[in-house]
DNA sequence: ATGTCGGCATTGTGCCGA
């Protein structure tokens, strides 16, 4: 099973690049994040022709998140637990069953810039609650993967040029600290535990010809419980995409499940 | 180097978020 988590950064504007590359790449699931529209306007039919079932939770210019999948999504369940008030739409979580049951969880987390500040108290608000429905999926012993824009640089070896991210909300230790927290809880970073290079990003600034000089950051990530752990096959980032026409700054992570 | 995008409210262009 092949499975793609892309920051599309709007699929109103990125409609055709990012059908375009779902009919060469074909993966079987992606997992979606800033589709920047609401679940009405999302733009279903060229995904459902093209074989896919979707599941949006949108939300009107910002944020939202989706899930594509050629087989069918059970037991749909939207919105990331702990806050009832949270009306920003950054979760959402579905099953697959292949040869083997894999719940995909799709997570847009809280950029939090500026830093400190309300933003960045709402980002680590937001990554205890993720912690806690890691905590949960990992309890329930099944193969689950939490993928998508995490919005934190793990490590110095994460970034071209660390030092200027180190106020930055998504390198603070803070964040980082937190984002530990998290994969320690018997977690696995796909990507880390594929390729241990340094200088692979996923991210790369509009600004300042930031991909023509390679200044990047690994910001999109995909954690594995032990049973998904168990049937990963391979990790790898599509690097290619940033340089295409109208390009989203985010490029997609892949995985491949034996699943 | 207040540099680049996307979306919104709006019908010109400024604001917000990233």
């Amino acid at each position: 099973m092949e499975i793609a988590t892309f920051n599309i950064n709007g699929i109103k504007a990125r409609l055709p690049a990012v059908t375009a590359w779902l009919q060469e790449a074909r993966p079987d699931v992606v997992l979606l994040q800033e589709i920047k529209s609401t679940d009405e306007a999302f733009p279903r039919q060229p995904f459902e022709e093209m074989g896919y079932n979707v599941e949006t939770h949108g939300q009107k210019g910002f944020n939202g998140v989706a899930i594509l999948s050629k087989l069918p999504l059970e037991d749909v369940s939207r919105g990331l637990p702990g806050d009832d008030a949270d009306e920003q739409a950054r979760w959402i979580e579905a099953t697959v069953v292949g040869r083997r049951a894999v719940r995909l969880c799709c997570l847009y987390l809280p950029n939090g810039n500026p830093a400190p500040g309300p933003k960045f108290d709402y980002k680590l608000a937001w990554m205890e609650r993720l912690k806690a429905r890691a905590a949960a999926l990992l309890a329930a012993e099944e193969a689950a993967i939490l993928a998508g824009d995490y919005n934190v640089i793990p490590q110095d070896e994460d970034a071209k040029e660390p030092a200027k991210w180190h106020d930055d909300a998504l390198a603070r230790p803070e964040s980082r600290a937190a984002f530990r927290r998290i994969v320690n809880l018997g977690l696995t970073d796909a990507f880390r535990a594929r390729n241990q290079a340094p200088g692979q990003y996923t991210f790369w600034d509009y600004q300042g010809g930031a991909w023509r000089r390679d200044d990047g950051i690994r910001i999109d990530h995909a954690l594995l419980t032990p049973q998904a752990a168990d049937l990963l096959e391979d990790c790898r980032i599509e690097k290619a995409l940033r340089g295409r026409e109208k390009p989203s700054d985010h490029v997609p992570l892949w995985l491949e499940l034996d699943a």
